[in-house]
RNA sequence: GGGCGUUUAGCUCAGUCGGUAGAGCAGCUGGCUUACAACCAGCAGGUCGUCGGUUCGAGCCCGGCAGCGCCCA
């Protein structure tokens, strides 16, 4: 005996022996079941002996791990994990990894937390230490390797719960091919692709006004910015003209920079301060001299029309100061304090040395906003501030993990240059599949509107370090312009405890020595190699050949500006290529009352409990229900509903497969129009569900799969359970039961990438193998039509349509009467077509049965008509 | 300020090529029917955000406006 709906390959279900079917068929356990077999049994393992054609790779996102557990990831995992399956199923070998991104400040932060501790460099190593056991209120002070120890020990706690996370929801990854971003093939591959960066001269260290969060006392890069709202106030502050009488008025939101003042600048085609342009004016209360300049980028409308430069108050100062070549004179230090001045020496000439250094005496030392305070009373004081300061609402730059306005100060940082490959970037962009298509929106703006290179240094601590040394000079100068570079073949290694080629650990520090070059790199510079991290760049090059570059990047919107750009990035640099065919991109998960979700508001919902109650298929269903790009909130009817829908599958499979015995014929045994009819109907809905599945439109072939599955329950069932159960030597049995083994087998494979478990549980009731080994997804059409007379269409028969329409009828008068489905219909009149009455005999039987009907009139002509006369309930009691 | 998306039944959402408005949930009325009461059958519920245009015909195409959400500045 044969499988015929799918004759090719390993998928044809094999019939095992007779079926195995519980007396009371349930969906809970089956996640710890189901998912440990599959372990066992490597069925996502990934068959590395398949040639790319054969093969579907996915560039699976790495979670942060230090981030809680979040419903998102249960929303987006769910949409690549159907498509993968269904991948899978039509036969590619899936390359499915799971990765952990655990370096970077996340970690450092839930670190410094959890153990109560905080990382100081300039401690030694302190073998024998160990955290407290419960976070003290003052924190510990650790080295770095004992931080970044501890960062290791919690990390691979965090993995563990992730893991137990997809497990449990029935990620088909292949575990085998799991991988960190700070594990030592990752640091390995990011370690070298720097180096050839380097080599390539598309990476360069330079000095430069560098975004600042000064809490965490690091740099961050344009894509980790936000803006926020933020209360503040312009003050007006009056300059003097340095010939001439009278003062130019200016209104600054940062008056505490007026130290820092390097410029005033107005519009070019401001006739308010054409005049003024190229004369000079000093800065009150230090009286440092800075001239009146035009750039375009001063806006007319903002304040009183011209602007205080400052280095640096904003990114806007940066590009005047860069544009128009103006003096350097920062104030703010890397802890967010201004830092002392010596008035009067080169770079801080001014009118009066000592009053200057008297007044900045008040400033020095403070925070930014204690300055801001105080030189309001000095200006105030002096005469120099015009009114009062008007209070006014402005977006602020942010870390967007940060909880302080960033500041702008100069220093070392290593770029990699993205700004020259804009339009390769652009391009790259326009040959992406992008699902849906308007995304690409964002990376197109995202792009044009790169204004600097990607910063890849981070002064942390947790991190991919760059494998660099300096030369230290006789004179204890550091020589960064020429860094000491290793053998790729040392890699990965840490500059901090490795030595240079030629050196002694001696020498570390020493005139005539060398350094460690001391950041970490970004997470997103490792990050954005996680196609070639997963493919084993290099270290197995037939893998990644074999894998790269891949098919698909799923991931969410939010971080197109961040991930998915660098990553093209990176794929650019090092192969010219786009790392990858596809883009799908999930929407957001918002909260019931759909609002985002995020811990501040206390509305973040946990999975766990969710895969508890509603049962990780019901989960799946939720989630696979919201469509590509679109947010989608949290909604427990819908999982309510897929777990219904499961519990359905395991009923209607139960009577589907207890008919069968262990003799369902296949599609030569179909004798009744309506069998086929069916199945007919069901080839059509595989090739939709198929074509919605290859457009990754998973809700689309979730939708068309559970239209079927419901009408195939509350009619087909209902008219061929007659025949099914073989009673009274009625006819047609063998066609009854082979086409609900067919039709079942079918919907089975359909709801297998959503419900991978009660599907699984089926299968195995009277099948060998998994539902979701490779290679199963069905193709009935072709099989049905060879069976069916020449020249049949598929889904095009009237029979199942008509036979449904009167036997709803039937069941209307009956509750309009309000008597019980059971009640027998004495009469029945159907009035149609000669042709709809054609086919409704062909399914006679069937209707009689399921209508329970004792006479039956069909009569050609004006219709259609049903008039059903249901016969007397002599037994019926009487309502009390 | 620029851009993208979205607006259809009380709720969540489908709606293909422009051809009489769909599903589920909730509601209501019935029914223990040998796969399923965690179920079944049936009923009811809509001026498709708004204004205009194209068309024999618009939920769908075009333009304006409004609400909501997001991205960028």
């Amino acid at each position: 005996m044969t499988e015929p709906a799918h004759p090719s390959g390993p998928g044809g279900a094999t019939p095992g022996t007779a079926p195995q079917i519980p007396d009371r068929p349930s969906i809970d356990g089956l996640e710890a079941k189901w998912s440990e077999s599959w372990e066992l049994d490597g069925t996502y393992r990934f068959d590395r002996s398949a040639d790319r054609a054969e093969i579907y790779a996915i560039d699976t996102p790495p979670p942060t791990v230090s981030g809680s557990l979040h419903i998102g990831h249960v929303f987006s995992y769910t949409h690549t994990d159907v498509v993968a399956r269904f991948q899978r199923m039509s036969g590619k070998a899936v390359f499915y990894p799971m990765g952990f991104d655990d370096n970077g400040l996340p970690t450092e932060r839930r670190v410094q937390n959890y153990f109560g501790v905080r990382c100081d460099p300039s401690l030694p190593y302190n073998a024998a230490f160990e955290p407290p056991a419960t976070p003290g209120k003052d924190t510990v002070a650790v080295s770095r390797p004992n931080f970044v120890a501890l960062c290791e020990q919690l990390t691979v706690e965090d993995e563990r719960a992730f893991e137990q996370l997809w497990r449990a929801l029935g990620v088909s990854v292949d575990w085998a091919l799991a991988y960190a971003t700070i594990d030592e093939h990752s640091r390995r591959a990011s370690q070298r692709s720097f180096l050839r960066l380097l080599a390539r001269g598309q990476a360069y260290q330079q000095v430069a006004p560098t975004l600042w969060d000064v809490d965490y006392q690091t740099a961050v890069s344009q894509a980790e910015l936000e803006d926020r709202e933020r209360p503040g106030a312009y003050h007006r502050i009056a300059f003097p003209r340095s010939a001439g009488a009278g003062a130019v008025e200016i209104e600054t939101t940062r008056p505490e920079l007026l130290a820092a003042c390097v410029a005033l600048v107005a519009h070019p085609d401001d006739p308010r301060y054409q005049p003024l342009f190229g004369s000079e004016v000093r800065t009150p209360l230090f009286g440092v001299a800075v001239p009146v300049l035009a750039h375009a980028l001063a806006d007319p409308e903002k304040g009183s029309g011209i602007a205080m430069v400052c280095t640096f108050g904003d990114t806007t100062d940066v590009v005047w100061w860069r544009e128009l070549s103006l003096a350097t004179r920062t104030l703010v230090g890397r802890d967010g304090r201004l830092e002392p001045v010596k008035w009067g020496t080169p770079g801080w000439e001014c009118a009066d040395p000592a009053a200057a250094a008297a007044s900045y005496q008040e400033l020095v030392g403070k925070s930014v906003t204690q300055a801001r305070t105080r030189i309001v009373e000095l200006l105030s004081g002096s005469g120099a501030l015009v009114g009062e300061p008007r209070a006014i609402t402005h977006p602020v730059k942010f870390y967007e993990r940060g909880d302080r306005p960033l500041e702008i100060v100069s220093s070392r940082q290593w770029f990699v240059a993205t700004l020259a490959m804009r339009e390769t970037l652009l391009a790259r962009g326009g040959e992406l599949h992008w699902h849906p298509p308007y995304m690409a929106h964002r990376y197109r703006a995202w792009v044009e509107g790169l204004n600097t290179d990607w910063n890849i240094s981070r002064q942390r601590f947790f991190g991919v370090a760059f494998p660099l040394w300096y030369a230290v000079g006789a004179d204890g100068a550091i020589e960064h312009a020429n860094p000491l570079v290793p053998d790729e073949s040392r890699l990965p290694l840490d500059p901090s405890t490795d030595v240079p080629e030629g050196y002694t650990e001696e020498q570390r520090g020493q005139p005539q020595g060398f350094v460690g070059d001391p950041d970490v790199m970004d997470t997103w510079a490792t990050s954005s190699l996680t196609p070639l991290i997963a493919g084993r760049w290099e270290d197995d090059p037939d893998l990644f050949a074999r894998v790269f570059p891949m098919d698909l990047r799923p991931q969410a919107h939010d971080i197109i500006r961040t991930w998915l750009f660098s990553t093209i990035v990176r794929s650019e640099l090092e192969f010219g290529a786009l790392p990858w065919r596809d883009a799908a991109i999930s929407g957001w998960v918002l909260d019931p009352d759909r609002k985002k979700m995020s811990k501040s508001k206390g509305n973040v919902v946990t999975p766990l409990p969710l895969l508890e109650k509603h049962g990780s298929d019901g989960v799946r269903y939720w989630a696979a229900g919201g469509r590509q790009g679109t947010d989608t909130a949290v909604d427990e009817g819908q999982m309510k509903i897929g777990r219904r829908l499961a519990i359905k599958i395991l009923n209607a499979s139960k009577f589907a497969i207890g008919r069968l015995g262990d003799d369902a014929g296949g599609i030569d045994a179909l004798t009744e129009a309506i069998d086929t009819d069916m199945l007919s109907r069901l080839a059509a809905v595989v090739d939709r569900a198929t074509a919605a599945f290859s457009d990754y439109d998973y809700t689309g072939a979730l939708d068309v799969t559970e239209g079927f599955f419901w009408s195939f329950c509350d009619d087909y069932l209902e008219l061929v359970k007659g025949r099914a159960y073989g009673e009274a030597g009625r006819q047609g049995t063998a066609s009854a039961r082979a086409a609900l083994g067919l039709a079942l087998s079918v919907q089975l494979r359909l709801f297998a990438p959503f419900l991978p478990f009660v599907t699984e549980e089926v299968w195995s009731w009277w099948r060998e193998g998994s539902v979701h080994a490779r290679g199963r997804w069905p193709s009935v059409a072709r099989e049905l039509l060879a069976a069916l007379p020449q020249g049949t269409v598929l889904g095009t028969s009237p029979v199942l349509d008509v036979t449904a329409e009167v036997l709803g009828a039937v069941r209307r008068e009956k509750t309009t009467q309000k008597r019980s489905m059971r009640a027998p219909v004495a009469r029945l009149v159907v009035v149609d077509t000669r042709e709809r009455l054609d086919a409704l005999a062909a399914a006679r039987d069937d209707l009689t049965d399921a209508g329970g009907i004792l006479d039956f009139e069909l009569t050609e002509g004006a219709g259609p008509s049903v008039s059903v006369e249901l016969a007397p309930d002599e037994v019926r009691p009487e309502k009390a």
